[in-house]
DNA sequence: GTCTATAACCAGATAGAC
DNA sequence: GTCTATCTGGTTATAGAC
């Protein structure tokens, strides 16, 4: 028995040994990253936590700034995947609320790094090249485009972008505000039952039809 | 003349030089780590920026832990002193709702930093020290008792620690995720407008009297 | 693609004159 | 209390054998 911590897959095919190396680095650093934060996180501690030498962290990266990118990139795509779609099934608004949320909920649960590493790297203004920015923001970026259209879509708001916009600041707002939680008490989860008890409050304060607090099936047929 | 940024003063009365170099240190360190975080930051860029010399900065502090202290224990007062009292004026439930997020408003905006530093240092968990993360949960532990309080006393939720407890958390959330916003959009504030509507609704679904919705002054006299 | 070894530098922290 | 000068160790990053 070599190590009981066996991170990368030593005996592999050769075939794609660079391939798992590259996927093995970036496991590692996301997963520091997300904990200590970008400038807390350094290349050795990296090495030796996923067993490759720094040289061959260069190698696939280039630079820090590079594995950083890199990191962000995937996380973004793969929060991005599991995030609901704008299109969301259902035939009223509180059917398509819940069939949303539920889906947020999971998403943000099973991709704790996803907003995390946005936030512990979003002050990386400091000495992070251009293309570190532009991921950053681009990430940001995305974030918001999908809350709008998914809150567009699931309140019928097509035709009041103020309204979407401001549906869409609150859930992102309390996601990050949840994901900074989670750092303190590890556990915690976006809440969507608060959560859905005050975007309905929202729209129908707009006045967004079948959203009114009294009877949960909309306006009485 | 001498330099264009007198960041400190040279000429001051003996008297009290060190009161006030100390003052300088922890402002400088306050900017630069709210917006660089706390691994971020250095002790050289401190010293750049306050004209202080390295080792007067250890003088007063010890370690740049011993920095990071004061600076959120300062944070933390400066906050809490802002930030209104349990004691809320006004007669029912609307009134005291909206004097006390007037004043939350005002607190988390004419105290940027307060938030920030909380955010930015919360992941020191790495090389801190003991005081250092006591001192972080000692913050977090005062804004989550203050929160509680708060909005117990502006909902009379005396005798109903849980409701107290989810719009505290809610409210809290809501504050962290401004915070994040704020360092993609510089000018972002809480937004007292929603989160009145999401407040009110969320009293309202947990059966507190005088939240209803419709007709603002509450139930009918 | 991966390794050993190391360059060049900057970080946190200290010594000791004044 | 403040300064100049410096020590030590860790940091990013690279050279070059395999």
């Amino acid at each position: 028995m070599s190590s009981a911590k066996p991170a990368r897959d030593v005996d592999a095919p050769v075939k794609d040994r660079g391939a798992r190396s590259r996927d093995a680095i970036l496991d590692t650093a996301g997963e520091l990253m997300s904990r200590y934060g970008y400038a807390a996180t350094s290349i050795s501690m990296i090495s030796a936590e996923c067993g490759l030498p720094p040289s061959s962290i260069y190698w696939h990266f280039g630079s820090k700034d590079g594995i950083y990118v890199a990191v962000l990139e995937r996380a973004r795509t793969a929060l991005l995947a599991a995030l609901p779609p704008a299109a969301i099934p259902g035939a009223d608004v509180v059917q398509r609320l819940d069939v949303f949320l539920a889906h947020v909920e999971e998403a943000f649960r099973r991709h704790p790094h996803g907003l995390k590493l946005l936030l512990g790297l979003g002050m990386v203004q400091q000495d992070a090249s251009a293309a570190a920015v532009a991921e950053v923001h681009h990430y940001r970026d995305a974030l918001v485009v999908w809350a709008r259209d998914s809150l567009s879509a699931v309140f019928g708001l097509h035709d009041r972008p103020q309204a979407a916009d401001e549906l869409a600041r609150f859930t992102l707002r309390m996601a990050s505000g949840t994901a900074v939680a989670r750092w303190f008490e590890p556990g915690a989860v976006l809440e969507t039952g608060p959560l859905r008890v005050a975007l309905l409050a929202l729209a129908a304060h707009h006045g967004v039809p079948g959203t009114r607090p009294s009877g949960e099936g909309g306006s009485p047929g």
